[in-house]
RNA sequence: CGCGGGAUAGAGCAGUUGGCAGCUCGCCAGGCCCAUAACCUGGAGGUCGCCGGUUCGAGUCCGGCUCCCGCAACCA
């Protein structure tokens, strides 16, 4: 049996427009699973919808919509980047569907029967203007800043509350026992300092008759799940958990989120899986935020960055191109048009899409347009990969876009130190080298296909080698490239931007 | 003493275990003419935020300080 690994994103909640700081996650969990699809691993990419709470019903209620119905357009919206960002996910989650909703109920029955889920009095402050709970964070000197004239109340109920406290030295020696936990290390260091310090008891239930829009708690509906508890569980109930088939293949799998979820994702839902009694994470992979011209993306600025926008201006590989290798993999990263446009025309353009033309032009005109008989590496070729596959399993994408950019210039270099254009014309036989172009080349290609897909398919193809057949490591080896396969050059990839 | 990040050439950034300060863009000067006016070579440009310490040697380690930016758990 095949290998098997298993990335998810989180789910972005659904109501929001999808942003480039989602595209960031998404193309960055897609490169995952399109590079271990290549070393022949079946691979489960899971993404989807998180689509209860309050926020969702309130805005359902006010546009006087079902609030199904109301997710429904946006999930199609999510749905939408499949094809612009050219995602790969297998599995497309949305924490309304009626298997999610029953594993959810299943799950907070198993964290119940551990005694890990009890009742306990919660005290909210509520904004009568609103109508609205409030968070301390969302008041100015204790007062709504939309009410200001209004006193907030302290509201009592009964809430369910998860026994997150319990779990401190499970998660702590977990932690020891595996430090590569999370990624980055600062991340990893991050949270094991956070859990240190302390946890407290989280509240996970709502009452039905404030805000019905959620998952019923079992046995007691007066009751819905609070929100981030029903949206954790997508990650096994994606897999079709309680039922064991492909929960058992495929879980413990690797996890990408932001930096906002660091605490939720690598502490919070990893006490739930010990408490339901579920092996943990894989691995958590943190990525940071995308700025927008040095700021922070919101819509009262008006600097959010769309990734439709982008791909419809620039295309969807230049889009993947800017996210990986534009910013840095783990880090605050910012985008700013003269930053894409520099990256786009430096890198695409004038590197790897010139070069691409330059390559099977010469092959055309020096080599009748077929590979001629393979001749030595002289580009360090292993180096390359081992640099490239190691980024890749240590998810700095950034270093992974380097190393291969870096081997595109090597191969510009030895154009011009051999100068073939020239010794073609005083007679010399220039057919060793045109070899080792086309088959560099072809290493460009492959190294491109879980980075930029189309891209790396049509270099490929003028190549006359099959990307569905290619298979990593075999296909990183030196000289696989027959001779006599034609080489024809084909269309610009990446068109220079009108200045 | 709440947590975390940042301060390196005009701009944007890299610098893994301490060992001659790098990359991209821009600028200047050459080369080449195969390629998408692309490519290659060389050059100018930095007291690596400030002060002190460890060391033969510190952007990198330790202590202190200044300034900027996020987050602060029931914001989904």
């Amino acid at each position: 049996m095949k290998p098997s690994y298993y990335i998810t994103t989180t789910l972005p909640y659904v109501n929001a427009e999808p942003h480039i700081g989602t595209a960031l996650e998404f193309v960055q969990a897609d490169v995952l699973a399109r590079f271990h699809r290549l070393r022949g691993e079946d691979v489960v990419f899971n993404t989807g919808t998180d689509e209860h709470g309050l926020k969702i019903w309130k805005q359902a209620v006010l546009a006087g919509m079902d609030p199904k119905a109301y997710c429904d357009q946006f999930a199609s919206k999510f749905h939408g980047l499949k094809e612009t960002l050219a995602l790969s996910y297998t599995h497309f989650i949305r924490t309304t569907d009626p298997h999610h909703v029953t594993a959810a109920q299943e799950f907070w029955k198993r964290c119940d029967a551990n005694g890990d889920i009890y009742k306990a009095r919660y005290v909210v402050k509520y904004c009568v203007g609103c109508e609205l709970e409030k968070t301390e964070s969302e008041l100015v000197d204790g007062r709504c800043p939309i009410h200001p004239s209004l006193e907030i109340e302290r509201r009592d109920e009964e809430n369910y509350f998860f026994r997150w406290s319990k779990y401190q030295r499970a998660l702590l020696t977990h932690y020891d026992a595996h430090p590569d936990f999370v990624m980055p290390k600062r991340r990893f260091h991050e949270i094991r300092t956070f859990v240190e310090d302390g946890l407290q008891d989280f509240s996970i239930s709502r009452l039905t008759d404030k805000m019905p829009w959620g998952i019923p708690v079992p046995g007691d509906d007066a009751h819905v799940m609070y929100v981030w508890f029903d949206a954790l569980v997508n990650y096994v109930s994606t897999l079709g958990w309680p039922s064991p088939g492909d929960f058992e293949r495929f879980w413990p799998g690797v996890q990408i989120a932001g930096k906002d979820n660091l605490r939720q994702q690598s502490a919070m839902w990893q006490a739930m899986l010990a408490s339901a009694g579920l092996p943990l994470s894989k691995q958590i992979f943190i990525h940071g935020f995308i700025t927008a011209d040095g700021q922070k993306m919101s819509k009262s600025l008006g600097n959010v960055v769309n990734p439709y926008d982008l791909v419809a201006r620039y295309g969807t590989d230049a889009v993947r191109y800017f996210l990986l290798g534009g910013i840095p993999s783990s880090e605050d990263g910012d985008f700013s048009t003269a930053h894409f446009e520099e990256l786009y025309t430096s890198k695409l353009v004038n590197g790897t899409g010139n070069l691409a033309a330059r390559v099977t032009a010469m092959i055309e005109k020096f080599a009748g347009g077929a590979v001629p008989e393979m001749a030595d590496d002289r580009f360090a070729t292993p180096q390359f990969w081992k640099t490239y596959t190691d980024a890749l399993d240590s998810y700095r994408f950034d270093e992974t876009v380097r190393a291969l950019e870096r081997y595109v210039a090597s191969m510009n270099q030895a154009i011009d130190v051999e100068a073939p254009f020239k010794k073609a014309k005083d007679g010399a036989d220039v057919g060793p080298f045109m070899a080792q172009l086309a088959e560099a080349l072809r290493h460009v290609g492959i190294a491109l296909l879980p980075l930029v897909p189309a891209t790396a398919e049509q270099i490929l193809r003028q190549l006359s080698v099959d990307p569905g057949s290619v298979r990593i490591p075999e296909a990183t080896a030196w000289g696989m490239l027959p001779a006599g396969h034609r080489v024809v050059k084909g269309d610009i990839l990446f068109p220079r931007l009108p200045s």
